[in-house]
DNA sequence: CGTATACATTCTGTATACTATAGAAGGCAA
DNA sequence: TTGCCTTCTATAGTATACAGAATGTATACG
């Protein structure tokens, strides 16, 4: 029994730790080492990386240790293509078949939101922001909808990490921004506004999406020629 | 060596069978039967069990046997929702991204699906059909819609089973029809025309729609009442 | 005669041992 | 000295044995 309950804490352990890049994007991941911490052999060990690799968290190649997936530009630029689309179908779809105790979820999934936005961690925020969504998924309902969905939300999570860093005053009201508007989806899913449900999705999105723009593309640093020591993060 | 080509010899053969409906969805797997079968032991047989749960070819569940992935009137009606949208996506970003080797390669899969309509089986006619599109995929190349799309497609095959099997003059003007707008697809995508392929994506599902209602609601046997022995197939 | 419980059998899940392969390092030859 | 080939080592992949869970059947009791 215990041994199931190892395999599972190690899916969700490896699956936290990817959305919020505490393993980061093209890391390696050492089978040994994860037998060791978790106490498993390395056959479930090996199930649990062909499972997430359904799941799209980490590639496997032949012969060779799996790996975190990969965040490149080239990923980004598709994900620019498929996010507005997916995401506008889903809530349409949520805001259509959501059942009350899916609406009590997700009510109480931005509660911890708003908790983790007053005193959580990056990360905590990351991840209640990623389980809000998900269920907003699972309300849709949409079994071949949901795997774009959350391969979506995957790397979603791992961009966002670096914009639920409040560092300055921009970031913040975006972020506050961010939460009255899952506010503003939860009251139209309850509603059965499907038409408000899909422009909230694309409000949403346009939100992210300039949070997105400016991970890629930050602002210049100000500093004259000849001072800068360290280049912006890539 | 010999043993991971087996392994990818089950891995094609499962999936072949599945398109094909050789093995009908729901249907149980049995795990010792395959290892004999393919001269594997359990470990590989079950790791393949899984990547293809990761696909969504078939369904695990704990302590129990895996499953052929279900096919109901639920996941019919999601699939109506999900089909139109991805599949227009798709043909637009293929026209946007294809290659030129791309593009001969799906000349190749196009000339193979004539060949088969010509003097192949109906399964034959439908792993053609499949994999003419699964090229469409490969050149559309976004990361996020794939997982989507190939689901799509996995469920498009079985249930074109049934329709590939040209048993009246009106199935076979249909899969005539659905062969001259692969050709056509073919040219939008060759002349980079976003906006016709997009048009085609949409012309070749309503095609394709209309078999898959007639395959839901099949006209009812004019047999006088009291004479019928046997219903029409589900 | 029906139902419930216990036991047996079968199948799923895990661990460990063995095999094959790929990468690295060192040696030999040019 | 450098390039290539060979060998060695570390790691991925496979097989098998063992443990545990679930289901079906049989028997006993109500």
């Amino acid at each position: 029994m215990a041994a199931k309950d190892r395999k599972t804490t190690l899916a969700t352990h490896l699956k936290h730790a990817i959305l919020t890049t505490a393993r980061q994007p093209g890391a390696d991941l050492d089978e040994a080492a994860i037998c060791a911490e978790f106490g498993l052999s390395r056959t479930p060990v090996r199930e649990v990386f062909r499972e997430l690799a359904g799941l799209g968290y980490i590639d496997l190649r032949d012969n060779r240790g799996p790996r975190v997936a990969d965040l490149t530009h080239t990923t980004l630029r598709d994900f620019f293509l498929a996010a507005p689309m997916i995401y506008g179908a889903i809530l349409r779809l949520a805001a259509r078949n959501a059942t009350d105790v899916q609406i009590q979820a997700l009510r109480g999934a931005q509660e911890r939101f708003r908790a983790a936005l007053r005193d959580g961690s990056t990360p905590d925020r990351t991840l209640a922001n990623n389980r809000f969504h998900e269920i907003t998924g699972e309300m849709a309902g949409n079994i071949y909808l949901l795997p774009s969905f959350h391969r979506l939300l995957i790397d979603h999570a791992r961009i966002s990490m670096t914009f639920y860093r409040p560092e300055n005053a921009t970031m913040a009201d975006s972020v506050a921004e961010a939460s009255r508007q899952h506010d503003a989806i939860i009251d139209a899913i309850a509603a059965r506004d499907e038409a408000q449900s899909a422009q909230l999705a694309e409000d949403h999105w346009n939100l992210s999406r300039h949070e997105i723009e400016r991970f890629v593309m930050p602002t210049a640093l100000e500093v004259p020629m000849g001072q800068i020591t360290r280049s912006s993060p890539a």
